[in-house]
DNA sequence: TTGAAAGCGCTACCAG
DNA sequence: CTGGTAGCGCTTTCAA
C-alpha cells in the first residue's frame, strides 16, 4: 500500500500537489496531473479515507439504519439510496437495527455515533427519543423514509389514505363482509404505519356504514406465513368473509394462498388487496395500491446529499404518491351467500 | 462535538488515559476509569473512528458485497453477517455491485479499495481477474459466500449435489418427464452456480437413463415472474411434464403460480421442487433443499473476524449443509397420461 | 502553478 | 498506573 508521499516523491512533487491533482482541484497544470495520475495508477496508490476523512471532516459516507434487511420494502429503499450514493460517490454504512434491545444501544453508541457519516438516512424505524437526541446532536442532515418518526422529516406515501383507497376498491365492488390484515410487525417496523393504516380501513368502513367485526381485525404480522395462517383459520369458520384487505402485500400473499390452500378461488370466492406493489404482485395477479420505494430511496438520498453540497435544507416531510393497480385478485362478490 | 482533549481536561488526566480508560485497556485505575466514563459520557464524547483508525490501522468494519439486495439469498446472509458483525462491534460497509459495467469499476476504485475496512466478504458475485488482484492486494482477509470465486475461498453448499438430489426426489417418485428451470442470473449472480447446479440436474436424468429435452431446459432468471411466464408457457402445450425442477425456490414459485393459474393442481398435476428453502416455502408447501444462508454469513463473518483477532488462516473453502425437505408440493405422477 | 507546514483527533510507545 | 509525545496520511491555508 503506497500512500500519498510515494507518489510525490516518484513524481517529482510535493504532497500537496498530488492531492489536489488527483482530486481534480483547479491550479495544477494539465501535464503535471496527467503524470500523476499516471503516477498513481501505477503503483495503485488510492488515498486513505481515514487520513483525508480526518483532515477534510469528510467522510463520503451515508448512514443508513433499516430494521431488516430481509422486507421487501426496506431493500427496495436501499437499492434506490443505494444507487444515488453510486452516482455521488458515496460509501454507505448499513445498520441493521433489528435485533435484542440492549444490543441497540451498544450499536448507537459504538457505531451511530462515531462520526464517521456524513448524512443519515432511516428507513422504516422508530427511534426512541433519546436516540433521536443523539442523532440530532450528530449535527448532520438527517431523513426518515417510510413510517413517520415524530421529530425527523420523512418521505413516505399518506398511510391512512392508502388504506382507506385499498378498503374503498372493495366496498365500491360491492363488498360489505371485510377482513382487515394488518397489526404490529415483530421485526420492529414503524409503529405507526400499521395504526394508520388500520385507522384509513376502518375510516373507509365506517363511511359506507359497514360493520367492522372484531374478529376480523387480525395480525399477520407483515409476514406471509402468519398471516397465512390467520386468515386460513377466518376461512374454515362459517362466516367467511368475501373480501381481504392487507396492510401490505406481504400478508396479501399468504392471504391468497391460504385461499388456494382452502379450496377458495380467488377472486371468485373471495377478493384479496394488498398495499405496496411488491415485485411478486404481479405473479401472484394481486390488485395493490402500489408505492415506490425505490424512487423514494434515490429521492432521499439525493435531498440529503443536496444538503451536504450547501443547498438549503427543507424542514418538512415529502407525501409520496400511491396509486390503485387493478389486477386479477379482486371481483364483485357472488350473488347470494 | 467534543474531543479527547476535552474529556482530558475536565477530567484532570491526558488524553492518553482516557483513551485507554475508555477503550477498556489495562493499567486505568478502576476509579479512574469510572470518572472518565462518567465524563465523557456528560459530554457526550465519542470518539472519531477516522481518527483513531488512522492511528491504530483499524477500522472495525468490514466490507460486504452484494450482487443486490433484493434477493433472498444475498439478504438472509447478510443478516447472519450483520449480526456477527454487531456481536464483534463491527460496521458494515455494503457494496451493491449490481448494475451498469462503468459504475462498477469506479465503484472498485473509489470506494472498495479505499483502506476502510478491515476485511471484506463477497457473497454470490464475480469478480473479474483484475478486480481479485485488486482485492487480494488490499492484503486484508478475504472470504466469498454463495457461488464459488476462483482463487477465493468460499462458503457455499455444493450446487452439483444439491441439484442431483432435488432431481432424484422427483425421479425416486416416478417422475420421467421434468422440466429444468434455472439460467443465468440478469442481476449478476454468480455465473458457476446456474451451471453447477444443472450440471447436477442433468447428472441425475442420464443416470436414471431418462430424456432430457432441450426444449425443456428453461431460464427463468431466478426471478419469479421470468419463471412463471415461461413455465406458463410450457403448461399450455400438449405433452406436459409432470414435474419441474427449480434452481431456486424463486423460480419455483413462479411455477407453482404457473400451475395454479393454468388450471393445474400441484402437486396432483405437476410436483414442483426447489433449492434454498426460502422464507415463504412453507407458505407455498414447497419442497427443496434447504440450506442455511444465515449460518453461513455468521460462519463467514467469524471466520473473518477470528483471523483479524490472529487466528491462522483458512486456506481451504467450506462446504455448507443441505438437507431435503418434502412438503405438498411433490408426488408421484398420475398413472396414466 | 507549486511547495512548506500546520494540523485533523486519536493511538501507542516510552518514561516515570 | 499515568503522562508526554511522535506520528498515522491526508487536506488546507499561506507563501513563493
Amino acid at each position: 500500500m503506497s500512500s500519498i508521499h510515494d507518489v510525490a516523491q516518484a513524481a517529482g512533487v510535493s504532497t500537496a500537489t498530488v492531492s489536489r491533482a488527483l482530486r481534480g482541484l483547479p491550479n495544477v497544470s494539465e501535464p503535471t496531473r496527467l503524470r500523476i495520475r499516471g503516477i498513481a495508477d501505477e503503483l495503485g496508490y488510492v488515498a486513505s479515507s481515514n487520513a483525508s476523512g480526518l483532515a477534510s471532516g469528510r467522510t463520503d459516507t451515508m448512514g443508513v439504519a433499516v430494521p431488516s434487511v430481509s422486507r421487501w420494502f426496506y431493500t427496495t429503499v436501499l437499492e434506490g439510496v443505494d444507487s444515488a450514493l453510486r452516482d455521488a460517490g458515496f460509501d454507505m454504512l448499513l445498520y441493521n437495527l433489528a435485533s435484542r434491545e440492549g444490543d441497540r444501544e451498544r450499536t448507537f453508541h459504538r457505531t451511530l455515533l462515531r462520526k464517521r457519516t456524513d448524512a443519515f438516512i432511516a428507513i422504516g424505524v422508530d427511534f426512541t427519543s433519546a436516540e433521536r437526541q443523539q442523532l440530532l446532536s450528530l449535527g448532520h442532515p438527517i431523513l426518515a423514509i417510510g413510517g413517520p418518526v415524530p421529530g425527523i422529516r420523512n418521505i413516505g406515501v399518506d398511510d391512512r389514505a392508502v388504506a382507506r383507497r385499498a378498503t374503498e376498491h372493495l366496498i365500491e365492488l360491492g363488498h360489505r363482509d371485510i377482513v382487515h390484515l394488518g397489526g404490529p410487525d415483530d421485526e420492529g417496523l414503524n409503529s405507526r404505519l400499521p395504526v394508520d393504516r388500520r385507522a384509513g380501513f376502518m375510516e373507509a368502513m365506517r363511511e359506507a356504514n359497514l360493520e367492522i367485526r372484531d374478529e376480523w381485525l387480525l395480525s399477520g404480522g407483515f409476514a406471509v406465513e402468519a398471516s397465512r395462517e390467520v386468515i386460513a383459520q377466518v376461512f374454515r369458520t362459517s362466516a367467511r368473509p368475501t373480501a381481504v384487505f392487507a396492510s401490505s402485500d406481504e400478508m396479501a400473499f399468504g392471504a391468497v394462498l391460504a385461499a388456494q390452500q382452502s379450496g377458495l378461488r380467488v377472486p371468485e370466492d373471495v377478493s384479496v388487496i394488498g398495499i405496496d406493489n411488491h415485485d411478486m404482485a404481479t405473479s401472484f395477479g394481486l390488485t395493490t395500491i402500489a408505492q415506490d420505494p425505490y424512487a423514494q430511496g434515490v429521492l432521499g438520498a439525493n435531498l440529503l446529499l443536496g444538503e451536504l453540497r450547501g443547498e438549503p435544507a427543507r424542514r418538512t416531510s415529502i407525501r409520496a404518491d400511491h396509486e390503485l393497480i387493478v389486477r386479477e385478485s379482486t371481483a364483485p362478490p357472488r350473488r347470494e351467500s
